[in-house]
DNA sequence: TTGTAGGCGTTATCAA
DNA sequence: TTGATAACGCCTACAA
C-alpha cells in the first residue's frame, strides 16, 4: 500500500487532477458530488498532500523556526511558550532551531531559510549571526526576508526588532541598589555586577545602563564581573568576590536568574544575610522566581509580551503584512521584592 | 536581484539545464572549464538551490526532528546536545519539535514527517503519541517510517528503541536505600518515592521496580507519589509527608534531579540531615549533580550514550541501512554520594 | 561532453 | 462543472 497521490485518487474517481486538487482544497468548482465521492477516497486511502510538492508549487512551506542561543535559560523556554502560543493554530509550523551562539550552526539554519526550506525566523538574541544576517537580507534587498529578532539589533539592516531597553534595565537595577539603602552618599560600599555572556548587545547594554547611572549619582565604587552564566558560576563568583573585595559589597545586580540562584545559594552558605548583608537586584520573568526564596526584586520584562508580539510580526510578514513598526522597545520596570531593603 | 535558478544559470552560460545540475552537484560528465564558468557565475549571482525542488526530485529534505515531551528537564538538555554532536557534520539538519506532552501537538509534528517535511524523527519518551505512531507505522506497513524511540517502548510495533532497563532502576533504588542502612529487618521506618507524570512509561517501570524489590524484601512499608515533577513540587511533597508520615521515613528516591533540588532544598529548610535523617536516591545524568549539595547517590543512566546511538541509527534509517538491533536495552548502575550512609 | 525530455506531486490558468 | 496543460526548480536517464 504505497503512498497515494492526487493522480492515483484522479484515476480511482475517474476524474481529472485538477479536480481532485480543487476538492481537496476546498476551492470552488467542484460538484458537490464528485467532491464528495472524491474527499472519501481521499479517507479510504489514507491520502496526504507532499509538502514539498505543495511548497514548491505555492512556494510555502508553512513551517517557520525559532532560532536561539541555547535551550538551558529559563526566559528561552518563556519565550518558546509564548511563540508556540501564537502560533500554534495559525496553520503554520514552529520549530526549534539550537544554535548554542556558535556562528556556523546559526548560518546553517538561516540557510535552510533562503533555501526557503522555512517561511520565516525568529531570531533571538545572542545567537550571533550578525554577519550572516546582513548577507541575507542584503542578497534579497529588504524584500522577502521575513525575519523578525527578539532582543537583538542588528544597526545595519531594517528588521522588525523587539527588545526591552535593556540600558534603562541597567539604570532601573542601579537605582534600585543606590537608593534604597540611601547608600549614595558615601559610597563606602562597592556594588557588585554579575553579567552574561560578554559580546552580548543585550548584556553590554545593561552594563552600560548600570555603569553610567552609578556615575550619574556619583557612586563611582561598583564592579561589573562578565560570562557568569550558570548558577554554579555565580556560586563561585560570590565567593570570590568575598575573597577579593574590601570592604565587603553592599549590593549585587545580576542579569540572570540562574546565576541568581547560585549566588542566593552561595550567600546562605556563607552565614550571610539577605538584604541586612548584601541586597540583591535579579533581572527578568519571574519563573524561578518561586524557586529562590527570600523573592527576588527584579528587574521584570514583559518576555511574554514580546515574544508572542514578535511571532505575530511574523506571521504578519509571511503573509504579506508589512508589520507596524519597525523597532518596538518595551520598558522594563522594579518588582519589589524582599532582597533589597 | 531576484532569486537566480539553474535555468538562469543555464542560459547565461550557454549552457543546458542538465548541465548546470550536474556542474553543481560535483557529477561527472562535464568539462572542467565549463564546470568553473559555471560554479563562479553561480557564485557571482548567488545561486541557492531550492530545497523544495531538490527535496521533490529527490525525496528527500535532509531534515530530522527531535521530539521532545518538554524542553526543561535537565535530561532533555543532555539528549538534545548529543544528538544535535552526532547530526552535525552529517549533512542533515536536525530541529527540535516541544510537543508539550500534548498529544495533538506531538500529531501535528509527526504528521510533518508523513508529508515528507522531514526524513526521519526521533522520539523522546513522554511525548505521548502512542495511537499516531501506530498509525503511521502501519500505513507505511514499516517500510520507510524513520523514526527512532529514546525512552520509550511501544509494544505494537516494531521500531528501534534505545532504552535503560528502568525497572531495575527502581530495584536499584530500593536496593540502595534498604540494604545501605541494613533496614531491611525492622521496616518501621517507610521509604518514599517520589515519580514523576504518571503515565509515562518510563515512570510505570521504575515504580514498578522499586515496590518489586522492596516487596521481594518484606518491606511493605513504602508510599509513592506520582506527579510530582518541578522542583517546587518536590519541595511541597516533602511538606506533605512529614506532615502526613509516621514514622518518618528513612529514605527517598527520586526519578527527577529538578525535584530531588526541591527536596534537598525543603530538607535542609525543616533543619534536617541528609543522610543521617533522611537518605535520598536521585536519578540520572550529573547534570546538575554540582547543583545539589552534598552530592547525591544516582541511580545512573547513560543518558548521553542512548541518545547518540539512537541518533546514529536514525542516520542509518535514513541511508536505508537496516538497524543492528532493533532494541537496545542499557544498563542502570549505582553511583554512590553523600546522601546514603 | 552536452542536450533533450520526462518526472517528482501540487497548484493554477484557460478552454471546453 | 470539468479537463488539459503548463508551471514550480531540480534531477536523471537516454540520446546526440
Amino acid at each position: 500500500m504505497m503512498t497515494v497521490n492526487q493522480k492515483d485518487l484522479a484515476r480511482m474517481a475517474g476524474v481529472a487532477v485538477s479536480t481532485v486538487s480543487r476538492a481537496l482544497n476546498g476551492r470552488p468548482g467542484v460538484s458537490e458530488e464528485t467532491r464528495e465521492r472524491i474527499l472519501s477516497l481521499a479517507e479510504e486511502h489514507n491520502y496526504r498532500p507532499n509538502k514539498m510538492a505543495q511548497g514548491l508549487a505555492k512556494q510555502k512551506t508553512n513551517m517557520l523556526a525559532l532560532l536561539l542561543p541555547d535551550l538551558k535559560s529559563p526566559s528561552h523556554h518563556l519565550i518558546i511558550e509564548a511563540v508556540e502560543a501564537v502560533i500554534e493554530d495559525s496553520g503554520y509550523h514552529i520549530v526549534i532551531c539550537n544554535t548554542q551562539r556558535d556562528e556556523i550552526k546559526g548560518k546553517n539554519y538561516l540557510d535552510l531559510l533562503k533555501y526557503n526550506q522555512f517561511d520565516g525566523a525568529l531570531i533571538v538574541g545572542g545567537t550571533r549571526l550578525g554577519r550572516k544576517l546582513v548577507e541575507l537580507s542584503w542578497e534579497k534587498e529588504n524584500n522577502d526576508n521575513n525575519m523578525v529578532l527578539i532582543n537583538q539589533l542588528v544597526e545595519e539592516l531594517a528588521l522588525p526588532s523587539h527588545l526591552v531597553n535593556y540600558r534603562q534595565e541597567g539604570r532601573l537595577a542601579a537605582e534600585a541598589l543606590i537608593t534604597s539603602a540611601g547608600r549614595s552618599a558615601d559610597g563606602s560600599s562597592p556594588l557588585v555586577m554579575f553579567s552574561g555572556h560578554h559580546r552580548d548587545y543585550v548584556e553590554e547594554e545593561r552594563r552600560e545602563g548600570f555603569a553610567e547611572y552609578c556615575r550619574e549619582r556619583g557612586m563611582n565604587n561598583f564592579r561589573v564581573f562578565e560570562d557568569i552564566n550558570t548558577r554554579e558560576e555565580g556560586y563561585q563568583a560570590f565567593l570570590q568576590v568575598i575573597e577579593e573585595l574590601y570592604p565587603l559589597p553592599a549590593g549585587f545586580y545580576l542579569t540572570s536568574n540562574l546565576t541568581a540562584a547560585g549566588l542566593m545559594e552561595a550567600i546562605k552558605m556563607g552565614g550571610y544575610m539577605v538584604p541586612e548583608d548584601f541586597e540583591v537586584v535579579g533581572t527578568g520573568d519571574n519563573y524561578m522566581a518561586d524557586m529562590i526564596k527570600p523573592e527576588l526584586t527584579l528587574v521584570d520584562e514583559p518576555l511574554e509580551e514580546i515574544a508572542a508580539e514578535a511571532a505575530r510580526t511574523l506571521l504578519g510578514l509571511v503573509e504579506d503584512e508589512p508589520p507596524q513598526e519597525m523597532i518596538k522597545v518595551y520598558d522594563p520596570s522594579i518588582r519589589w521584592g524582599d532582597t533589597t531593603k
